[in-house]
DNA sequence: CTGAAAGCGCTTACAG
DNA sequence: CTGAAAGCGCTTACAG
């Protein structure tokens, strides 16, 4: 049976609220009164009960992060720094696994059913778009990670997915590759990392006045290696495949070396990679992976930053923040030093 | 601000029983009063605050998974399988990680300073052992994933470490292979898993009439990447290197072997790789890994079990579960189909 | 510095 | 089938 705070109050023959006192610090206890108080306290075990304390000061101490996969390297990550992050402010993190379907990833940010659980939200949506979070019924505070899908709604964080990509593709450009190839791209309406990601792509061909070759822009339905080893392979059934690829994650880009390096052929000798998100596998295939490198920790810091001030009850204009990258330039597209 | 039960009550003019028995669909409730509380919780768009529910109900609905690391694939794997599980069953999962650090293991898993928050726990050790969870104050059930660290007193899911490193180095032992090596043994006292590898190991060599080689049994204070890559260099350096490595888990072959491609080396012709844990990276690799593979939902999902049935008040003898494992041989050890 | 008491929002025997 | 009321364990104005 759970020790009560009156049990430790009659045994140490004081108040419970001397007790609270004690417990949470508060209030200068007279240090005689404080040492019967907590040898009290030892000698029972006294753990204070979480659900009594929510019921009184109504937070719960528990925030949700909303995300597609938890095995994705990538959101592994990222989950790994934000829970750090909650950790050193006192809060604890919820992982909920929505595999970017629609359905789930409305119903985990509405919580129509579900209780009013916890005192904030970081939500990286898939496939959610504007009007899906407009009309949220609760007043929980959210923030988002990602593509702006919400245009000013809420605070943001964001990666500048044509930037990067346009970088990305840059790279490949300047490295005097003819036919660069993308990996990615995304036809369903409502996912927007693949459209933004090929505006990029689409950009530095532009820029650098060449054409835009449809059949070398590859769509995939999700962003796991297995997509990426079958577009690579659609990719070398060309009449003229490309010499280099840009994928639009790492995933992808392990996938569809995979591939190459299935077929006897070199990268990046025969075909150049790049892919996006830096994650640690990329850095010990063979040849290592080319990557724009968001900066996960400074995301997760600042995604739990603003959730924070929302919750001390700041209600200034949402924020959006743009995560800074970097192209990490490695064997996949440098070669092999020798 | 919240809706209560008690405004629900009043705006359908009944008591708040009537509309507590609405929202938790008990106790028969006339049809006609259903729905004219299902109206007004719906106008005014009530959700039940849950810390009240659990102070009343004595539970939270939360259980904690505590882990080393959640960005280690064979970890995130897991997580994903845990979460599905719990939810199944209407509980939400809580990820602590512990980095292997005794002091915060026996910290999450005493839970002492902390609240009492949680109404069971899943919990990983790397580092505690027998005496740490003797003396746990809490009641909280707790079910244990990994080694025998506790002889008996917990509900426990482990995996034959023994038998499965057996498998794996009689696997090279069988392919032919002469000079047989291992990365991962642990010579920290407290570490388990390194150690009965070394064991499994060593019984394969000796029944196979093989001398065990000192040199060739590489410790290495993790179980990343880099570990593996490091621990491969120094076998490489040795006058007779070796023609086949045991890894103790897949992090540790994915290391090891970009050491090997990157000295111009191959696999598995001039040296033989195999893994521990079947995480996708090895099924992209190239070549893809020769590993033992845990049935990892299998373990999730006895070990959620497990737990729900001592929350269910179940007070048996503590079980201990076997995890299945087989031994998936892909081009690591086998080499590439031609 | 400490006590007596209200009340957070819910569930659930107890009546009727 | 439904109401009035107790109480889960805590925090915190209100007194003194």
């Amino acid at each position: 049976m759970p020790v009560t705070l009156r049990e430790v109050a009659e045994r140490a023959g004081v108040s419970i609220r001397t007790v609270s006192n004690v417990v949470n610090d508060f209030h200068q206890v007279a240090p005689a009164t404080r040492a019967r108080v907590q040898r009290a306290v030892d000698e029972l075990g006294y753990r204070p009960n979480t659900a009594a304390r929510n019921l009184r000061s109504g937070r719960s101490g528990l925030i949700a992060l909303v995300l597609p996969e938890l095995d994705v390297p990538y959101f592994a990550e990222l989950t790994r720094a934000v829970i750090e992050q909650a950790a050193a402010a006192g809060y604890t993190v919820v992982v909920d696994q929505t595999d970017g379907d629609p359905v789930r990833e409305r119903e985990l940010v509405m919580r129509g059913s579900r209780a009013a659980m916890f005192d904030g939200m970081i939500f990286n949506p898939l496939a959610l778009g504007d009007g899906d979070l407009r009309d949220r019924p609760s007043s929980t505070p959210v923030v988002l990670l990602g593509e702006r899908v919400v245009h000013g709604g809420l605070d943001h964080i964001m990666i500048d997915n044509v930037g990067a990509a346009e970088l990305a593709t840059r790279h490949l450009i300047d490295l005097g590759r003819r036919r660069i190839a993308a990996i990615g791209d995304q036809i369903d309406e409502t996912r927007q990392t693949g459209r933004l990601r090929t505006l990029g792509y689409r950009a530095a061909l532009r820029s650098a006045s060449r054409k835009v070759i449809k059949e070398l822009i590859r769509p995939t339905e999700f962003f796991h290696r297995a997509d990426g080893a079958a577009a690579m392979a659609d990719l070398l059934a060309l009449p003229e495949p490309p010499d280099a690829v840009f994928c639009y994650n790492d995933l992808l880009a392990l996938g569809a070396l995979r591939t190459i390096l299935g077929r006897g052929l070199r990268v990046p000798e025969d075909i150049a990679l790049v892919g996006f998100d830096d994650i640690e596998d990329g850095r010990y295939s063979t040849p290592s992976l080319t990557t724009i490198s968001p900066n996960k920790n400074e995301i997760a810091k600042n995604a739990v930053q603003l959730l924070l001030n929302r919750l001390d009850g700041d209600s200034s204009v949402p924020a959006e923040i743009s995560a800074e990258y970097t192209l990490e330039i490695r064997e996949s597209t440098l070669g092999r030093p020798m």
